[in-house]
DNA sequence: CCTAAGCATTCACATATGTTAACTAATCAT
DNA sequence: ATGATTAGTTAACATATGTGAATGCTTAGG
């Protein structure tokens, strides 16, 4: 966290412990919960190790919207940012570590420190960066470019995830991404 | 540009009239463009009145990616935000006047005035919410749902712009909207 | 170790969308 | 106004993806 912050900030070493004192560093096993659809999300997520999943029921089918890396933020960021209840249900895909921030929290945090709020810059310029780049890859491309462009950026999801999951990350069905599978 | 502000910072009438001293005003009419593909975005505009369209040239289609509606911001943010080469033209769709904002001013304008750097926030927080609405239509909504839904969302759109710049920018061809409204 | 459940694969068929082409209507430039 | 270009529509056919069902494989839990 210490690191991924002095990307972007200035701080000394007793801000940083003030900011870490407002999180708290919890564990969660495979298949654990972290946040549940049906609510406003109000918590932020850093994962420390191990990864994350968000996906949503749709008409009964589980639809993978997002794997969280480690190293980087995760929350229901609709939900976070709205206000709304979610519909996301986000997931230890293996056992996992984070620090856990309130929103409350550190919005007031933010107040009293105001060069951290950088961090909502940074998670909302980095957001919207990866939603235009898979949006762009729904609008025009072809589930054959999604898959190769996902194997490029992502090789490693391929060995920790079920393909179900990248099928509905990809927008269709696990029967046509092995199907494709097969053709290449 | 005042009453869009206000929603989100505080300011006094000098602290306004600096800042919107370091934009200039202009006009553009019909057709005209403001920014260019394949070079760096370094402009961000505030739409007072008119509005504009982004689209990019994929293998020869002119595919829009975004409108741009009145009082709000509008740049090749994907650009903007990197510093990489855009890939997008933004042309007005009627006579359109803005404020046109010089990326490094604004920075700067931000680092005396750091509340005005809420901009950032809102701007990042809110591009995002879009795409992220944009891209669950992509993920599992049939043209159908997108297209009502769009009409549902921007009913304007469809007396402004010719069906071809709504038909790439729900993903599909003139001739696949065509025959969905003929259905409908 | 064994069973039951879930997962990936494959197939046949259904549906949605793309492609090409022809036609008509609208718009633009002279 | 007139001719030329562009936009929208329709149709026939091609391709991509969805759906439902069958099969074999893996995995979790007793």
């Amino acid at each position: 966290m210490r690191k991924f912050l002095s990307k972007y900030i200035d701080f000394s070493e007793e801000e940083y412990e003030s900011f870490i004192s407002i999180a708290k560093t919890k564990k969660y096993s495979k298949n654990e919960y972290l946040l549940n659809a049906n609510r406003s999300a109000q918590k932020l997520f850093f994962v420390k190790s191990g990864f994350m999943r968000g996906f949503r029921i749709q008409e009964g089918n589980d639809i993978t919207h997002h794997f969280y890396l480690d190293n980087w933020l995760a929350t229901d960021y609709e939900s976070y940012l709205t206000g709304n209840r979610g519909e996301l249900y986000i997931q230890a895909v293996v056992d996992t570590t984070v620090y856990e921030f309130d929103k409350i929290s550190l919005y007031t945090f933010f107040e009293s420190h105001e060069k951290f709020e950088k961090i909502r810059i940074i998670q909302a310029e980095d957001a919207y960066l990866q939603m235009v780049r898979r949006l762009k890859n729904f609008q025009y491309m072809e589930l054959k470019e999604r898959y190769l462009e996902l194997i490029n950026r992502n090789p490693e999801l391929f060995n920790l995830v079920p393909q179900r999951y990248i099928a509905s990350y990809l927008g269709v069905t696990p029967q046509s991404l092995s199907r494709l599978k097969n053709e290449l």
